[in-house]
DNA sequence: TATTGTCGAATTGTTGAACAATCCTTACGT
DNA sequence: ACGTAAGGATTGTTCAACAATTCGACAATA
């Protein structure tokens, strides 16, 4: 009885729908994901107002939310923007991720094997996807490898921060021409440092991934044809 | 005459003023921040508004951004109120302190002059006040110690992280009655590990940096009277 | 031609009023 | 003590309006 109790508090969340500006957020966000709106362009209140049945009011308070995950960006008088990451924003994003994943990596020893089996899930599901050339669904699934990985450090923050972050890349791959050779590589790196993982060698693993991170950012960045 | 114009560049945000709503957001993480408004505190709509002469929509276009920040907590139609952290939420945010300023411990060696004396300062700030019994202060030094801590990182994004962590942990403070016990042990250890990175002790100062944050975390949940 | 000044349309920033939906309290009845 | 009904208060959301600002076009000037 008191056990049941315990277990409602898990669907709290689920009780208390959100507000319509939340959902909005949750509909661009999404759109901007799958980049439908493209990093520069310009959000008319009007246009999108109209178009998601909402009032002015609330989607700014939509817009206010996305524009604090930077995804968006305010300019005064001049209404938000789909935000376009420059080089130093990269680099940035870089930086905090060597620091969050090679966290993550470096105490993998005390991660139990069902967070394990999750990253082992999205090395598959890129594997399979690399195999039949569906590139896109590459970078989801290496995303989510990613997302995963970052997991292990056991932090709801850190995950959040995390998806914030992939979010921010996601920004740049939409920009990209040539979306297999940012993420053939690293298939197979994904897979190898899964496997130093299971077999106990975090000090490699975290040699491995700061390589790896190191190439990714190097090629982004190559691939990437942003203004200053 | 370009590069006048290349100087400029740098002046860029101090043209364009922010609207109304992040100044009314300025204002009430200020507050907040110096403990005006309590955790569990519902922030009216109406009292709020008036009190600041701003509109209903500008102001909840405020409390979004601080939502975001997790300062503020929104119940759906029960309104905004300040954030009451759980034990599981201090706990949480220093996983996350570890990996951060771990990180920047662990690199400090590289890190220019200027940014120790940065930190240096603070811990001055802090013997200072803690000298004079002004242990507010020193809660405030300390902050600063470990924000300029965290910025050895050299990463924007990681600094906009450790303000708000702290911004979240100031939560907490102004909830225990006895600030002196929580503070006066860390002003000597704060010196100590400033010492040992000068020294280019990086290594044994991470694990001077962890065994100060476990003990800091455990203080302060046992300091800490909160609802689960 | 190139630069500057001016006007008007379009959009944003902000406000105030309005209404439905929801929550909270209080009183009531069993 | 318990459930219920009524009510007032507050939030969620929309709408209309206005000032302020930006932007583009066009004319004026050198």
């Amino acid at each position: 009885m008191d056990n049941a109790i315990a277990a409602l508090q898990h669907d709290r969340d689920r009780l208390g729908r959100s507000s319509t500006a939340e959902r909005v957020a949750d509909v661009l966000r999404e759109r901007i994901a799958e980049g439908l709106f493209v990093p520069g362009q310009r959000l008319s209140e009007e246009t999108i107002g109209v178009a998601l049945g909402v009032s002015r009011n609330t989607l700014r308070e939509a817009f206010r939310l996305l524009g604090h995950e930077r995804l968006l960006e305010h300019r005064l008088n001049r209404g938000v923007f789909v935000r376009v990451l420059s080089v130093e924003d990269v680099a940035d994003v870089y930086r905090v991720r060597r620091v969050i994943e090679c966290a993550a990596v470096r105490h993998s020893g005390n991660a139990g094997p069902q967070a394990l089996a999750l990253i082992g899930e999205a090395v598959e599901e890129a594997t399979r996807a690399a195999a039949e050339g569906r590139w896109q669904d590459v970078g989801t699934a290496n995303i989510r490898f990613h997302q995963m990985l970052a997991a292990l450090n056991g932090s709801a923050r850190l995950d959040e921060t995390m998806r914030q972050l992939l979010a921010e890349l996601r920004l740049v791959f939409h920009v990209m021409k040539n979306p297999r050779a940012f993420h053939e590589p690293f298939v197979a790196r994904n897979l190898r440092l899964l496997e130093l993982m299971r077999a106990g060698h975090a000090a490699e693993a975290e040699r491995e991934l700061e390589s790896y991170l190191d190439d990714a950012e190097e090629l982004l960045v190559k691939a990437y044809i942003p203004e200053p």
